[in-house]
DNA sequence: GCCAGCCTGTTG
DNA sequence: CAACAGGCTGGC
């Protein structure tokens, strides 16, 4: 599940504690979700950074704990399920862990990081520098929402691009900016007062600017507030974010607006199912 | 574009 | 028991 601010999340969690970590170690219980690009050493290197692109979290390795010389990339998408958690002491791999990483820390200490994932969608490369572009979905990816690279401009000539879809298919679409997915998207769309189901070329330049504004928003909320817990989702040391406490439509089906008291309604749009609130989210429809 | 499929667990 | 779940790919 994880989105932006919950992949944010887990690297701000994880950071402090894997910085200048030696990988000793991979054990695979589960090879299918691992894809290697080359063969980059990972074992025997060092942790130096910790990086986020869209819903993309990739800690950089390299040969030496004190020189940063970058050598190896450890990429991870979490998709729906995934999970990357740190033990600070041995523990038995838990029953949906596919991958733990060995490290030692700069005091000798044994430390562990579990991949594990319910649904095993999720997936982890080991790449060379810069083999993230290798992969097609990292390398398709659209500005960052909270960058000043996603420019009105940009945004207006993709809503161009893609006149017959809805904006719920817009925001989704990790080309379009990186890191939205559903809880967000509907987020938004309310903030902006835009109904899921219009057709982007409905959207006037107002209604643009502030559906961008409002991507910015409940991004930057949702790091804020740690992201989104209702299931699945918790960051590195297994805590909960508290962003569900200020959904506004998202998972809220037949509980009052909390701005016009009518009743959120679900649907379905995109494949996706959808929260709004019909009145003030209203369909235009412009041809 | 849309939607089945990838998986398992949970919910109605 | 079937339907559904926050993502993404690939086949139409």
């Amino acid at each position: 599940m994880p989105e932006l601010p919950e992949v944010e999340t887990i690297r701000q969690s994880l950071s402090p504690l894997l910085l200048s970590c030696e990988v000793k170690e991979i054990e695979m219980f589960c090879p299918e979700v691992v894809i290697q690009y080359g063969d980059a050493p990972v074992l025997n290197t060092f942790i130096f950074d910790l990086r986020r692109r869209g819903k993309y979290l990739l800690l950089d390795l390299s040969k030496d704990r004190s020189v940063s010389q970058h050598v190896s990339t450890i990429m991870v998408h979490f998709r729906m399920t995934g999970k990357l958690l740190y033990k600070d002491s041995f523990e038995e791999a838990a029953k949906h862990t596919h991958v733990r990483f060995h490290l030692s820390d700069e005091s000798g200490e044994k430390r562990y990081l579990d991949f594990n994932d319910v649904r095993r969608f999720g997936r982890v490369w080991l790449l060379p520098p810069g083999g993230e572009k290798l992969d097609p979905g990292f390398s398709r990816l659209g500005p960052e929402p909270l960058s000043v690279e996603w420019t009105a401009a940009n945004f207006f000539s993709q809503i161009k691009r893609r006149p017959r879809s809805t904006v719920k298919a817009l925001l989704l679409n990790q080309e379009v900016v990186a890191g939205v997915g559903n809880i967000y998207c509907d987020e938004a769309l309310f903030r902006a007062g835009i109904h899921p189901a219009s057709r982007n070329e409905s959207l006037s330049e107002s209604d643009a600017l502030r559906l961008q504004e409002a991507v910015r928003e409940v991004i930057a909320e949702g790091i804020g507030h740690k992201g989104t817990s209702f299931s699945d989702y918790v960051d590195g040391l297994g805590n909960s974010g508290h962003f569900q406490l200020q959904l506004k439509v998202f998972q809220r089906e037949g509980e009052a607006c909390h701005v016009c008291g009518s009743e959120i309604e679900k649907i379905r749009v995109a494949g996706r199912g959808t929260h709004f609130c019909p009145v003030c989210q209203p369909l235009e429809k412009k041809d």
